[in-house]
DNA sequence: AAATGTGTTATACTTTTATAGTACACTACT
DNA sequence: AGTAGTGTACTATAAAAGTATAACACATTT
């Protein structure tokens, strides 16, 4: 679930332990109302320092997926959990590609690109 | 093809870079042997300083996608296109994960996510 | 030889990202 | 009241990313 950020993929800490946060939630790994491990711990999950995971905290406050509550602690405040049928559609497509070789990187840049132009 | 880096998305404005001249060889828009647009066209199209241009090729030429030849210009070392149906699988499931009103970021977490898992 | 177009390097500066350490404030519980 | 567990705030420091500007070096064309 939570891993230790990846600090030589270029990707500042605090966007990469958002995105996984956010993962979380839409999997449903984590439901409306749950709170989240205290400051201290993710700091020790994520390996960084408390202000990069304040600085996450408080983006995802703004965004409106999680609130604060001093002195208690940071709870799920968004409840969109993905529909399970995504999770099949990506399941599929992804067999296929890895059977023509594709990597995730490469998959990413053209999916970006395809989801401009359908519809 | 080519757009000016976003300066918001937090993602370092060389990696952004790097990724769209990855996409454009991927998609078979540029191809082995042609030679990029020139460090002051590329600065001028993406919107960065120089600097930040020769470090995207720098780093593109050290994976080996493209060549430097001092004075003339940089060339497309990389053939790997992608098979067209890695497009057409794209389009579909993309056409699909639309109608459920998923959002991009979204679908590439979870993407990313499935990746690891499958097979 | 000169001019032009190309890549390359250097310097100084600003902003962002991240680390480290310390102290303070609020809540729940006994 | 006291204490443990939680979030919050502040300062200082450093490293990374990006900007602005200028100069330099190589290749091609005239």
């Amino acid at each position: 679930m939570l891993e230790p950020v990846d600090k030589h993929s270029g990707i500042p800490a605090y966007l990469q332990i958002m995105n996984m946060i956010k993962k979380e939630i839409a999997l449903g790994n984590m439901n409306f109302g749950d709170q989240l491990p205290p400051v201290r711990e993710l700091k020790r999950v994520f390996g960084v320092n408390v202000n990069t995971i304040m600085k996450s905290l408080e983006k995802l406050q703004m965004e409106g997926i999680v609130e604060a509550q001093h002195g208690v602690g940071y709870f799920v405040k968004n409840s969109k959990i993905i529909n399970p049928k995504v999770v099949d559609i990506l399941e599929k497509s992804v067999e296929e590609l890895k059977k023509m070789n594709m990597d995730l990187n490469t998959t990413i840049l053209i999916l970006e690109e395809v989801w401009k132009k359908v519809e």
